[in-house]
DNA sequence: TCGATAGTTCGATATTTTTCGAACTTTGGC
DNA sequence: GCCAAAGTTCGAAAAATATCGAACTATCGA
């Protein structure tokens, strides 16, 4: 399987970080990494198709917001936590409740 | 002259807040307006045609961002600092660096 | 090796945004 | 009142995104 393109943390875009926050069901998937911690795509897909699902989380991946590694037959994903704050520090805190953990 | 809609603090949402944000040229004006203060809007364009200007303004007044007042026969626009800072803390820290005044 | 499961990729269509010219509005000055 | 300056609005065309089915890939278990 080829690997999706994952920005270095700082290469990662403050643009691209606002376009994939500003649709409503990427911005839930996000909050809901920071509260859940990681998350195979299909429990947090709301219904919706396999294949928009996945797009969703690409435009995630592609802005340096997720990490996705494999575990078994499924993939699982992660906020990248440490690479936001430090790259754009408070930015996760405005969208984000902090997990507890 | 209709005014634009101009949403209450309370009223911002998120969605759209990194929505006007996720534009190069957007994202810019916010940062003058940041570290310059109040501008019209012929003093941000950057050889655009005005109607053009006009719609980015738009997007930026809609979401919440900037405010608007007549100014003769200018338009002024300043960021919406302390209403945008109260609805979510720390947001415009990690966007424009803060005016010295 | 054969299924089944979990995603990904492709391609086509639909929706949303962006861009820009032209016409219009508002305000100030002469 | 008339003109100029600064934006706004409208409408149409171009560009970017989103949506979704179908075909494909990778991994696990029997």
């Amino acid at each position: 399987m080829r690997h999706a393109r994952l920005p270095a943390s700082e290469e990662i875009a403050l643009e691209d970080v606002f376009h994939a926050l500003s649709d409503p069901f990427r911005l839930e998937v996000v909050r809901r990494l920071a509260t859940e911690g990681e998350q195979s795509c299909q429990a947090l897909e709301g219904d919706r198709p396999k294949s928009s699902v996945s797009h969703h989380f690409r435009v995630l991946r592609e802005a340096g917001l997720i990490r996705t590694r494999n575990e078994g037959v499924t993939r699982m994903n992660a906020l990248r936590r440490d690479d936001i704050e430090q790259r754009f520090p408070g930015l996760l805190a405005c969208v984000a409740p902090r997990r507890d953990d």
